[in-house]
DNA sequence: TAGGATACCTACCCGTGAGTATGGTCGAGG
DNA sequence: CCTCGACCATACTCACGGGTAGGTATCCTA
C-alpha cells in the first residue's frame, strides 16, 4: 500500500542513495519491508474470504507458502496484523478527506467525493479489516486507537454534512443520523461484495451516491431531471449491464 | 420467539385444554419453552457484546446462573443457537413484509414502514444476530437456509423499490443498488447501537427513513448550485493522483 | 412408594490454534 | 575458510472452549 517503511534506517541523510557497502544490507531492508506487506495483504486477503476467527495463522501461511515461524518473523501477533491491516484500509480514507479539504466547492460536493473514495476503499482488499475489525477482538490500547480513527472519519463526515447544511448545498438534517446513515451503507459493501463481482468499487460509490443526493422521493420537475449529468447515466448503464 | 413448541403432544384435538391428570406435564412443557427462549435471549445479549467468537457457552451459562451442561439441555450446539437468535430477528422483519402486503398506500410509503421496521428490529436484542451471522460461523446447510432468508429480504425490498417507481412514488432508480444502500444503512445500526443510549430504535428508523427519502440536495427552490463542472473534475484528479 | 422422566450438575475429553524453542541454511563480511 | 546474522522450518507447549459421560435431586404417574 504505502511504501514510507523504506526510510527507518535513515531518516537523517535523505540525499545519499548512492551505492555504499551498505547496499545489499539496504536491499535485503526493502526486501523485508516488501515481505511484510506481503503478509498484511495475505491476511487481508483471508480475514476477507473466511472472517477473522476463521483463519488461523497456518492459513495465512499457508497462502504464502511459508510456515507459521515466518509469519511471526515478520509480525508480531495475530492482533498486530488484524491492526495493520485496519490501519492501511482507514488510510485510504483519512488520505480522501485530505485531498478534498481544500476543493473550493460546496460541501456537497466535497462530501460526495470523500464518499466515492470511503466506497472505493471499504470495496478494497482491506475494506474489510477497516470496516470489521471489532473493538472485542483488540486489546484495550488497539481499540482504543481504532475507535478513534473510525471517530475521526465519523466526525470528518459530520462536519462536511454540517457545512453542506451551512452553505445551502444540503439539505437541513440531523448531521449526526445522516452520517451514520451514509457510512453504514458504505460499510454495509464490505459485507457483500466480492472482488469477482461484475461491478467494481467505484461503480457501486457512485450509484450510492445518486441514491443518497436524490432521495427516494421524487423531484419536484418530474423524472425527466433524471439525465443530469453524465455520472447519473453512467449508473444506469451499469446496472443493466448486470442484467436488472 | 414463538410458540409452537407447545402443540407437538397433540397436534389432533386442538378443542381440549380442559384440566387433565397432565396439566402438570403441559406446564413443564411450557417450562421448558420459556426456558429455552431464556438461554436463546442470553446468547443474543452476549453475542451482541462481546461477539459471536468471543463468546463461550460458559459465558452464557453464567449470565444464566446455569452451568454449560445445562445450555446444552435445551440447545445442541452453539451454532444452532446462533442461527436461532438470527432467525429470531428475521422473523420481525418478515412479519413487517406481511403487515405491510395489504395496505393501500404508494410503495414509497409501505417502503417506510417496512424500513421502520427493518431498524427496529437490527435495534432489537436480536438485531446483532440477524445482521451479523455469518455463513462462515454456520454449516453448509444453516448458511444455505441463512442466505435463502436474507436474499427473500432484499428481494422483498427491491420489489417495493420497484413498484414505486412503477407507481410513481419513488424517483427512477436502480432497484438493486438502491435496496442494498437502504438496508446497508438500517443493518449497521447494530453494529453502533447500544440500547443504553438515549435513542430508541424507532427513533433512528424514523431519523435514517427521513434521510432515504429526501436525500441530500436541497429541494425545489433555494440552494445556490455554485460552480459544478470544473471542480468536478479537480476532486476526480485527485482521486487519480491518490494511486486507485 | 417404586419406577421413570425431567432438569441440572461435576468432571472430564480433546481438537484447535496462538505462540515458541531450537536448530538448520545460506549469503555476506572478515 | 570461518563466522555471524538474517531467514525459515520442524516440532513442540499450552490454554481455551465446544461438547460429553455419567451421576444426582426432584417431581410425576401408576
Amino acid at each position: 500500500m504505502n511504501s514510507r517503511r523504506t526510510s527507518p534506517p535513515a531518516a537523517g541523510k535523505p540525499p545519499v542513495p548512492v551505492d555504499s557497502p551498505w547496499r545489499a544490507s539496504r536491499e535485503r531492508l526493502r526486501d523485508r519491508a516488501v515481505k511484510r506487506e506481503a503478509v498484511i495483504r495475505a491476511a487481508a486477503r483471508e480475514f476477507n474470504r473466511k472472517g477473522y476467527h476463521n483463519t488461523s495463522l497456518d492459513d495465512i501461511a499457508a497462502r504464502l507458502e511459508v510456515t507459521k515461524p515466518t509469519v511471526y518473523y515478520y509480525v508480531t501477533s495475530k492482533e498486530q496484523l488484524l491492526f495493520q491491516c485496519f490501519v492501511a484500509g482507514v488510510e485510504q480514507i483519512r488520505a480522501a478527506f485530505r485531498d478534498v479539504r481544500h476543493l473550493e466547492v460546496p460541501a456537497r460536493e466535497r462530501l460526495n467525493a470523500v464518499l466515492r473514495h470511503y466506497g472505493q476503499a471499504v470495496a478494497s482488499e482491506f475494506g474489510w479489516c477497516m470496516v470489521r475489525a471489532e473493538d472485542q477482538d483488540l486489546s484495550p490500547a488497539m481499540s482504543r486507537h481504532v475507535k478513534a480513527l473510525k471517530s475521526e472519519i465519523d466526525h470528518g463526515i459530520r462536519r462536511l454534512i454540517r457545512e453542506g447544511v451551512q452553505d445551502g448545498s444540503i439539505q437541513p438534517c440531523d448531521p449526526k443520523m445522516t452520517a451514520f446513515a451514509l457510512a453504514g451503507a458504505l460499510n454495509w459493501i464490505a459485507h457483500w461484495y466480492r472482488e469477482d463481482q461484475s461491478l467494481t468499487g467505484a461503480q457501486i460509490a457512485e450509484a450510492f451516491v445518486a441514491v443518497f443526493e436524490g432521495g427516494l422521493r421524487p423531484r419536484a420537475g418530474a423524472a425527466p431531471l433524471a439525465a443530469r449529468r453524465g455520472t447519473r447515466r453512467r449508473v444506469r448503464r451499469a446496472a443493466q449491464a448486470l442484467g436488472r
